[in-house]
Order: C-alpha cells, then structure tokens, then sequence
DNA sequence: CATGGTAAG
DNA sequence: CTTATCATG
C-alpha cells in the first residue's frame, strides 16, 4: 500500500467494485479507506440504500450516488473530499437511466476541469438478454467517451467495466474465449474505447507496460485469489493529457484471502493535476 | 445434561425443532446428540434434502423423513436406533401430505407396540391462511389422536406443536393473548387434546408440575434467550399407560446464547418400557 | 463462493 | 434475529 495522502499537487482517484458496501465495511474497508489518503472515491456494486451508504462513509465526503430500481442491485457513487461543480446520473441513453450503473462527476482542480465518471458495465451472459443489454451499453459508453474527448478538460471513465481487453488481461484467456467478459465482440469495443484517435488511455495498462495483468478481480472461489488468477476487468480510461500526467496506478490487492474486502482490489492512480 | 445413555428398560425419546439441521450441525448439535444416548429422535423444521439429512446424521439409524415440497421449508422425520416396524407419512387429512409436518414410525420396545410421531403445526398468523391452515391441521391432530388412543400399543405425538396450553407455558402470557400461538382458540385445542379421557397426557407438564415453563423456545432477537423469555411450544403427547411409564422430562436448554444450535431446545423424555 | 432481498419463523 | 432459497455476479 502507498503513502497515507496523495503527492503535492497530485489528486488520488480510486475505483473499488465493493460487492456490497455493507458487506466490505464488515470486511474491513474502512481499514484500507483510512490509510489510503484517497481524494476521489469510486465504487460500483454499492448495492445499499443511500442512507445507509452515507452513514458508512461518514460527513467528510461530497456523494453523488446512484442506486439502481431494483434494491440491492448494481449502484455507483463518486465520493470526494473537494466540493464538485456538477453532478450528472445515466450514460445517455435513458433505457439504463434507473440501472445504478453511470455516475459523473466534475470538479475544478487547481482551476483545471477534470470530470470523473463512475462506470460499473453489465458482466453479461452468452445468449441471455444481459449480454445484449452490455453490448448496448457498451455502445452508449463509446459514444459517451467521445463525448468527453470532444470536451474541454481533462476525463477520466474508470470503474468495473467487466471485460478483459488483452490476453495479458486474464489469467486463463485460452478458457475464457467463449465467456462473457473475454468475448471477441466485447473485446473489440476495447480495441475501439483505446485505439489512436479515441482520444483515452488504459492508465494501468500503460503504466504496467507489457506484462501479465495486474489483475483486479479474483473469483471467491477454490483457490482463484491464492493462485493470482484473476481477470484485469476494472480502469481508469484517461483523456490523453491526463494520462500523461498519471504518476502512479496500483492495485491494492489484500496480503491474503480472509483481508480481502470484495471478489474485487481497488485501482489507484496518482494524478499530478 | 444427562447421562449418556438411557437406563437399563428404558427407551430415551428426543424432540428438536432444529431450524434448520445444516446450521445445528454448523452450531454443534452433534456434540449434543454425540452426549445424550437417544434411541429415538424426531426432529422438526429440518429443511434440508434428504442426501443431506442422511449424511449429517450418519449410518446408524432408521431415518423416515417427509420433505415438504416447497424446498427449504418444515420437514420431519424420525431416526429410530432399532428398525422399525412400519412408516407412514401424513396426518390423514391430504391437503397436508406434501406439507412436511407429520411422519409416524412404528416399534416394537420388548414386545410392546410403540407409534411415534413427529409433528411439525403450522406457526400461524392471525388473520391469514397460515392461521385457517392452523387450525385445520389442529382439527386432524385431534382425530389422530383420537385413533391412536383407541389403538393397540403405545402412543406419543411430539414435537414443535406452536400453541402455548396455560399462562404457565408462556413467560410473557398477558402480552400475548392475541397472538398466534396463545390464541383463545388455539389453547381450547390443546384442553381437548389433554382432557381427562382423551387418552393423553403432556408429559413435561406432568413430570415439571405447576410451575412456570420449563419454556422449549426463545426467540433469536434481544435478550429473550438470556432473559429466559420463553414459550413452552414442544411437547410430547403420550397414551396414559406410556405416560406413566415416563420416569424423566428434560429441556435441554444451552448453557448460554452462543451454545445453542436452535432457537429451539431438546425435550428429552425417557419411558420406561 | 459471495452478495442482498425475500418469505418464513 | 435466524433460516433457506433466489437471482446475480
């Protein structure tokens, strides 16, 4: 784990699927939150009812959150320390508008605009209507991401995106090529998300270099976590001159199994902003 | 606790609600049924399949077991040491035969016929069908025990009965005259059952005499287990010549909060056949 | 193998 | 406050 506060001039954003909030603070996440020196918290699957979530999280942040219709389903929130300019809910096409799956966010950082989004895509499943509702998902993201590189200042999309883009991004890839999160298709919207002229980057990607994962996420079952396989399925996708200023993307995988807080580690990066 | 095995002529009868046997077996029942030398055991709300069942109590019974057909709900059975002459599953009225709350099993005890029944009555709600269902099911008890006093052998009907008979049998009985399970209605039942020539006598009651309890319940909310806020809802309904015959009536109430393994405890009654 | 909601107790 | 099931991941 990192230092307890972000550099100077430098803003630290993570992005945590906590699988149940309620579950992870009884897992110890407030443990990991208070040593971490977070400025901008991202969580997706909160799967808790708003006053329940801001009663974990406590007075010190500025929430935005969004709960899905169905309780105890989905939910995203971007918690942060620094008062935000605007806040927006749903990914523009109104058909996921009550899915708890899309949270924005912008703020001003050392007068530059910065707007976060807190993303959490459908896992999806092969010839189920989940699968389709993820490919249409997928679609307004990229339009969505397009968007945000059309705009003025810096962005960054970050939270469980639940696919894996690369065979470095999955442990076992050669099993996992007829599953959803490692379909050809899903895939090739990843190529399309990250490709020269899409304007964003894959910051831990392009941190890490060209090396097997690091992974993000760890089945709990048998052995997945102990045995590090584990899928790459969580981001941060940065605007180019953002990306350019990340310093520093961590996964804050738990010493062991029973430190873990959720199936999935947070991702951290340092943004010198 | 009592010895560990049943005196000499004597056969030791065991009646748990478990609430459930994969989370008693979890909470350490089998350290209580390894210590209390049952020859008999009938056991109710076992919800669980019957692979399970079996593989939790292990090879050395006779296991009749009537699953209710909404999975994971009631279920009774009885395991007898001894083979048993016949098994039969239903209170006679069919509208119950799937419900999983009534099983009989026949013995012979050194040439004496003995009939054993679990039973599992509906816990009620006032003003619902739970309730209607109640009753009708108490109206098929009364005729069944009707017809197993005017039988041959031994009877005893026991089990998790959801109706306190006397103010005795409640610790909170003022509070509770209006619901399910001290209903005016409910008890009128249990004065029949138990009237002089009904052929059947409570056994605990008559070993414990006029006293408060000994209560065979507490709910699993607050202090009522601590506070001994209890329900004497398990009983063990025996014929006039096997109720004489009874020589001990234990509640095997747990030692302190965190040693039960149900919201239930044992009633333990050894006759001397 | 875990999450939360649910019906039931 | 616990049980098991359920849909979801």
């Amino acid at each position: 784990m990192n230092a307890a506060s972000s550099p100077e001039e430098a803003v630290r954003i993570a992005s945590v699927n906590v699988n149940g909030i309620r579950a992870a603070y009884k897992r110890g996440m407030q443990q990991w939150l208070d040593g971490r020196g977070v400025d901008i918290l991202c969580l997706q699957e909160v799967r808790a009812p708003d006053a329940v979530v801001r009663s974990l999280l406590g007075e010190n942040w500025h929430i935005h959150h969004a709960e899905a219709e169905a309780k105890g389903r989905a939910g995203v929130l971007i918690a942060s320390r620094q008062e935000p300019v605007a806040v927006r809910t749903g990914i523009g096409d109104s058909y996921f508008d009550t899915a708890g799956r899309w949270v924005e966010m912008d703020l001003e950082i050392r007068g530059s605009a910065l707007t976060v989004v807190s993303a959490y895509v459908h896992s999806g499943e092969v010839g189920t209507q989940k699968q389709d509702d993820k490919y249409r998902f997928l679609d307004a993201l990229g339009e969505r991401l397009a968007a945000l590189r059309d705009g003025a200042g810096h962005a960054v999309v970050l939270g469980d995106l639940n696919v894996g883009h690369t065979q470095r991004d999955i442990r076992n890839w050669k099993g996992n090529v007829k599953k959803a999160g490692f379909l050809p298709e899903e895939r090739a919207y990843f190529d399309r998300f990250l490709s020269d002229g899409s304007g964003f980057v894959d910051v831990a990607r392009s941190l890490a270099g060209d090396v097997d994962g690091p992974y993000t996420w760890w089945s709990w079952r048998g052995q997945a976590f102990d045995n590090d396989t584990g899928w790459r399925i969580d981001y941060q996708l940065a605007t180019q001159d953002l990306a350019a200023r990340a310093v520093s993307a961590d996964v804050d995988r738990a010493p062991s199994w029973d430190t873990r807080f959720s199936d999935h580690a947070p991702l951290v990066v340092d943004y010198r902003i």
